[in-house]
DNA sequence: AGCGTTTTGTTAATCGATTAACTTGCGCGG
DNA sequence: CCGCGCAAGTTAATCGATTAACAAAACGCT
């Protein structure tokens, strides 16, 4: 049988009031009682009961958050730092995957507003706007990712793609690439727009022509298959660098150049975007935009805790814009563009 | 504020009880009286408050899942096979990371034992034996891995790594190799120590003399530095064949030979374990010992499901023991021992 | 019609915490 | 020595569902 607050109580020789002051220190206790209900709930390895206490305070310790899929190398880390924090402050977290299906996405947050979740962090690079108007309307506390709107109860974390891009870019340029594809990810989701326009508007600041941009689907295998469609110009307009929306793009793009024996970065500069864990391990070593993943977590977190009110009438702050930088880590993908031809020879053994 | 059940009841006019009967089915209700709840719940965009709801069958809808490390690429698919089972029955999972520190552990699952959650999957490589002692007591059902030990409510799923080694070693010694050696995780993980006894019997059994087995500490850098170590023997004792403890070892092999001008599989051929997603695309694609991950989250569930028997008394099945294969995926990190010379040259279109 | 059964619905106790309102004990100034 | 005020604890109402026990209605059968 499960051990309740009275058999705390009982053990220590006080109430049960007495001993969720202790436990909770909503009022001050005299030291040596506050011992014995420590010392009781400890020896019976008493665990609260989140149900009855969610049910007494109006609110649950749960925190929702909503991925596309944790299998994805983009999200565990947004994960970790998303519970990390609430391990911190003494919450949990329900980790939802919606499997890039707006319906499952609905119905996950139907599920969490069920679970009396205090918040939902929604980290999904597509929002359906059915979740926001639910949660609106339930007026519970949410985050999104670039949603780029913020209300009472409604905060944003947007990324600052514009910033790594154009570094890359400039990086690129100073190496002495002229010609430059893009490789982005499925149009229909915003992340992918995003990154894409900022490529393009990076291209044009920069003072650069914009090379090819085709779309893909944010896979290895879509990478592989977008750079062959590059590498099949004509002589003349072959990039000699390419920009790749996310890392696995990156790393499609890298084994299309194994197989086609071009060398990266002697022969094609390669630049991702995330910095997954992966891209430190890949042959080479991929220079990408690195996208703040941690960070993303742990600020989605902050976010619906300082929206968090008194459940009895504090209202809590007010949802804000969080904005979170992005920038180029220099690993070994990248170079300037290919050096005269009889420096190429048959020896890599540098 | 909030809708409850009461309003509901209201709306329909009928009683509290009629509507909790109508929604959870417990007892045939007149189709009439049915439709009325059901619409007047619905009007009302009605969400059961979970919190009071566990707090009354005294269990909530809730398993606990508890592993190592979400960035572990080992588990994402773990725990994105779990809820999806969980999802198709109508429960959630709430998931835990330890980073492999036995406190957390323990205090992860006391967590969980706060929430009431049905059931607790740990799912670690070691497990602390006063986290198996505390769910005991509190009769929690529970499914562990490599536990070797099952009870009422107490399932287990064991990992035959036996088998998937021992075609990884016929595989070898087919190809030619004999100085075969081991690179292992770090001994006090279970999980480390299981797979390198199951390598050292294998070796007896399929008649090779062992070579170098050292352990390192299931990341990159160990096995490359691992790899340092094999490498610098006499040229006598350098393995023509490396078998690693886990996929991120074997990468970290997999650069060694990279950076010390072999070529992988020509010069030394590669065997991981794991198939994390990671080893299909590597360079050259890694060959590797599947552990069926996806079927670890998977059965996990089941296991605590079927082990929950109805909250007032039905005990539900009693926990076994569920064994899971491992084999093989030849990719193309090995290949025979290195051929006479002149066999080698540059071209590699086959 | 009369009576036992079954079906359908209701009343009210219950789960285990929180917390407002109340009691008790104690120190201290006048 | 009285009485005020603060500190420390306790009592009991409360949160919103579930569900056992009960009541009423409907049905079937002779």
């Amino acid at each position: 049988m499960a051990i309740g607050i009275k058999d705390v109580a009982a053990r220590a020789g006080v109430s049960t009031a007495t001993v969720s002051h202790v436990l909770n220190g909503n009022r001050p206790t005299r030291p040596t009682t506050r011992q014995r209900v420590l010392q009781a709930a400890n020896a019976l390895g008493y665990a609260q009961n989140q149900a009855a206490r969610n049910l007494a305070v109006g609110r649950s310790s749960l925190f929702g958050l909503v991925i596309s899929d944790i299998r994805n190398p983009f999200f565990p880390e947004i994960s970790a730092a998303f519970q990390d924090q609430a391990l911190l402050h003494d919450m949990d977290a329900v980790v939802l995957n919606t499997n890039y299906d707006d319906h499952r996405m609905l119905n996950s947050v139907k599920r969490l507003i069920g679970l009396q979740v205090a918040g939902v962090a929604v980290l999904t690079s597509e929002i359906d706007p059915a979740v926001t108007a639910l949660l609106e309307e339930r007026e519970i506390a949410a985050v999104y990712l670039d949603l780029g709107k913020v209300d009472r109860l409604v905060a944003n974390i947007s990324i600052d793609y514009e910033h790594g891009i154009a570094e890359a870019l400039e990086y690129l340029g100073q190496l002495g690439h002229r010609r430059i594809a893009y490789i982005g990810g499925p149009p229909h989701l915003l992340s992918a727009r995003r990154r894409k326009q900022a490529f393009l508007d990076s291209m044009r600041a920069t003072g650069l022509e914009a090379g090819h941009a085709i779309d893909a689907d944010f896979g290895v295998k879509g990478g592989y298959f977008a750079c062959s469609k590059l590498l099949a110009a004509s002589t003349e307009s072959v990039p000699t660098a390419i920009v790749a929306a996310n890392d696995l793009t990156a790393i499609g793009v890298l084994h299309r150049a194994h197989d086609g024996n071009l060398r990266v970065p002697e022969d094609l500069s390669v630049i991702g975007f995330d910095d997954i864990l992966m891209a430190e391990f890949t042959q080479p070593a991929l220079t990408t935009v690195a996208v703040p993943r941690s960070e993303i977590g742990r600020t989605a977190f902050q976010a619906l805790w300082s929206m968090l009110g008194e459940p009895g009438g504090e209202p809590g702050a007010a949802g804000r814009e969080f904005r979170l930088g992005t920038r180029l880590i220099k690993r070994q993908s990248a170079l300037p563009p290919r050096t005269p031809p009889e420096e190429r020879d048959a020896s890599d053994q540098s």
